[in-house]
DNA sequence: CTTGATTTTTACAACGTTATAGAAAACATT
DNA sequence: AATGTTTTCTATAACGTTGTAAAAATCAAG
């Protein structure tokens, strides 16, 4: 079988406990003792057994990361970076899939999942503030992105609203005033639907451009949803010479569906995105797109959550964090 | 704290192990029993701790993925189908990245990943299968991917030369006749790339058409680099009517490079990929590509490793695993 | 009823670690 | 050398579960 500790205190002469102390940095050891408990260590090959570690202490070295998909570009480079940062601390990450349903969703926040794991980053996408303060448990939660806004909970999110309204503003500027929003509904005011068509309806009226809600189409943020609101925008005849997607598959999605009728992006239509995927950069013509700052996103929340954990974030009220965005201009909107 | 079985054992009046039993499907256990248990557990909201779980029985109810990087597309849409075919048999799959990194994917097979995980899918990029064997200890372990064929190993593998043959016979029977490769060396022989590369010969050499090591062009597997080779291409004035990414990234890129500059896809240049990634799909022209059975791979990995975590696969010798393809012609290469 | 076989339940140890509390050793001071 | 103080080490008990082996209860048959 594996070395255990007994092993290790056989072979170094000594008890268990002080290997045990040698392993968790304990002060008083005299310098000769740790060095035959380091070397018998070594000659064994020994490695600490997680599991029993978890069992007796409580702490796991894992986080959480609640998310709808990962297969979504979004998510798969976020979650590709919360991995690392979380690595850089010694933590790993375990990822659950919630596909938006309420029942996982809520089911991430208990049980097994919960239990593995020392704190918790959450999406949350359907389940709203109470229901998760009912069941949230006392372990560390910080949620990500915008559905939740409750003093309650920590929270580390995007200017969504700041940075909807400079893209907006950037398209005005280029002389669009017909610029077509997919991916929410006209009348959304929630999570990050909601906040970027805020900054988008804020920047239209900064410029004097009246808000028409026929250009507003409602759509979930895939590929495909993305191309077939604008192909409806198309055949209800309604007029417009940008489109700015919520996310920025929508907008890819919506970019493909124009070029494919031979509408011309940029000349016709511009369209411009949000997220800043990697995809955006390579795509023909390459996305305008807001880019969020996910490497401030995942390390602040990273350490926002190991604060928490470690108990070095004590504030009773959550902490909300904004990373900041950049607007990168590409060719799709010059 | 947390409800334990002696709780539960406690408010049923029996004793622990009856408990234990109860969540176990012990055979000899009176239905009145059995009744009184379930209700103290449904009473008290008992949770079994895995953690405990886990040290006594040895099992961990987890899966390692190894990677490089999960924020690669491809990575990104096999880890959520792994992820979803485990989860449908009770298990939770652990992702580690690599980044290639030779020391990460040789730690990832010994020490606590290994520790914490009762099997592991293994994407190998840079190690060699006897550094495999000899840290590869006796869990479970199954490749994935082409890098290691080795009767030793459990594999579960696309099929890479029939599959990029075919792809370059129906770009042969376009009028094709001067097809870049991009992502190998002329000479690669080993791995995804060299499997694909073969194909690509064999079915030049079967349609009488000679090869050129011109038009092989070596890059790492990322958008940027797919295109600089294009672009590298297009440079040194070789002559070609078509590309062949040796997976959707590389091609996406080399397509948006040459869109860049006016080459027309596909009336100048055809252009093709593999893996057939959501976004081949919703590229301008939408990207023809092999589609190399996601699905069946994820199902058939899953299987195989939980086969041998179960025991019920016992084959000394490797099993190797050869999932379907299927050629997904779009407008990039009609 | 008694006996023997079968079903049902239980006590106790064990998995490998860390926490507690105290014993032993080393050092300093008189 | 005796005393007190500090450093170093250790024995033992947990953490919450499952495995082992045996005890207790039930049933069938005489």
């Amino acid at each position: 079988m594996a070395v255990t500790m007994n092993d290790v205190a056989r072979a170094a002469g000594v008890s268990l406990k002080t290997v045990s102390n040698v392993l968790n940095d304990y002060e008083f050891i005299r310098p000769a003792t740790k060095q035959r408990v380091q070397d018998a260590i070594a000659e064994l090959g020994y490695e600490a057994n997680l599991t029993a570690r978890s069992l007796r202490s409580g702490k796991t070295s894992m986080l959480g990361l609640v998310l709808s998909d990962l297969s979504a570009p979004y998510y798969a480079e976020l979650a590709s970076k919360l991995m690392k940062a979380a690595s850089r601390h010694g933590y790993r990450v375990m990822v659950e899939q919630s596909d938006a349903e309420p029942s996982v969703e809520l089911g991430a926040l208990q049980g097994t999942f919960r239990q593995l794991t020392d704190g918790l980053l959450f999406t949350p996408l359907v389940v709203d503030a109470d229901a998760i303060a009912a069941r949230a448990g006392k372990k560390p939660l910080v949620m990500l992105g915008e559905h939740i806004m409750d003093p309650r909970f920590d929270l580390v999110t995007m200017k969504n609203e700041e940075a909807a309204a400079a893209l907006t503003r950037h398209l005005l500027a280029a002389g669009r005033r017909r610029i077509a929003v997919i991916g929410a509904g006209p009348d959304e005011s929630a999570g990050s639907a909601g906040l970027r068509l805020n900054g988008y309806r804020k920047a239209l009226e900064d410029a004097g451009v009246p808000f028409d809600a026929a250009l507003v189409a409602p759509a979930e943020w895939r590929r495909d949803t993305g191309a077939a609101a604008v192909a409806g925008l198309l055949e209800t005849g309604v007029e417009f010479d940008a489109v700015f997607g919520l996310n920025d598959v929508l907008a890819l999605g919506a970019m493909h569906e124009l070029l494919i009728r031979g509408v011309k992006v940029p000349q016709d239509v511009a369209v411009a995105g949000f997220d800043d995927i990697d995809e955006a950069r390579f795509a023909a013509p390459s996305l305008t797109a807001v880019s969020p700052g996910m490497d401030e996103i995942a390390e602040r929340s990273i350490g926002l959550l190991l604060d928490r954990i470690a108990g070095r974030e004590t504030s009773g009220q959550g902490v909300h964090v904004e990373a900041g965005f950049e607007l990168k201009v590409r060719e799709s909107a010059p």
